[in-house]
DNA sequence: ATGGCTGCAAATAGTTTGCAGATCA
DNA sequence: TGATCTGCAAACTATTTGCAGCCAT
């Protein structure tokens, strides 16, 4: 936990930012809800709590600057809004499940997609960098609801 | 060509939808672009060479409308706007290569996908009823112009 | 003729930007 | 101290909606 904290402000002051109070207040939210995917609103909801100061432009100028880091990835999941999760804790292949009635979002990891890539690559002679999955379905409570 | 748009007007019409010139420039603008996917504001600015008077709002519509019906996929690369594709012309398996450099979008089939997601729904109980893989990376062009 | 459809303009939602002042290094 | 960072408000972009009139059926 703090010491996650730790790396990530090294790896800002690595890259010649500043560690600020509300950098670091972004930061501890992202750790405390580090399996939720949230969006720029939603963490500023939670980080007004300590600093009902903070600004919503500050959030989103942060989460900006935390993806081109790498420390965040920033995902799209359709909702019309970014949302984002820390990389680290994240293995290269965990992809999304995504259920279209609740909006709940499940993940799972998986290498089948490495080969895949290979043969892509050879195939097409496009060099892959990142990839996105995502299923759309129902989620094992919203079946048993319906 | 014809054909096609035929069938997607009895489609219209089995739904009580009807049949407007301006749903026809569009349908017919989608046909011609048929390998582009377009943004709404790309397809407005297509069909108002031949109907100046069309409107974006129209086409943003109309756009929801065929998608509902399954005429087109929505689809979402991340560019901020939504883009479409004309459905049937498209296996299930078929996916989306983005040169994240020239934004040139590819496309490939695959099936490997199939078995994951059949893995997946046992795993798990997610009932999956479509799926988005998207890869990014650097397109044979760019990599020679680099 | 009538209910759906259209164009327009205004509203909305998420995000970005300009700027004056505050603050970290 | 000085450049970076912040909060606020305004700007922006993609999309949606309300409404008065139009037009397929």
């Amino acid at each position: 936990m703090q010491n996650k904290l730790n790396s990530y402000c090294k790896k800002l002051q690595a890259n010649a930012y500043k560690i600020t109070p509300q950098r670091q207040l972004i930061l501890k939210a992202l750790l405390d809800h580090a399996d939720e995917h949230l969006c720029a609103e939603e963490l500023h909801l939670i980080v007004k709590k300590e600093d009902p100061e903070i600004g919503l432009a500050t959030v989103y100028r942060t989460l900006e600057l935390l993806a081109g880091l790498g420390i965040l990835n920033k995902l799209d999941f359709g909702n019309g809004c970014a949302r984002y999760e820390l990389a680290e804790q994240q293995s290269h292949n965990h992809h999304h499940l995504i259920c279209v009635n609740c909006g709940r979002v499940i993940e799972f990891n998986d290498d089948l997609l490495e080969s895949l890539e290979t043969w892509i690559e050879k195939k097409t002679e496009f060099r892959i960098v990142d990839h996105q999955l995502i299923f759309y379905g129902y989620c094992k409570e919203c079946r048993h609801n319906q």
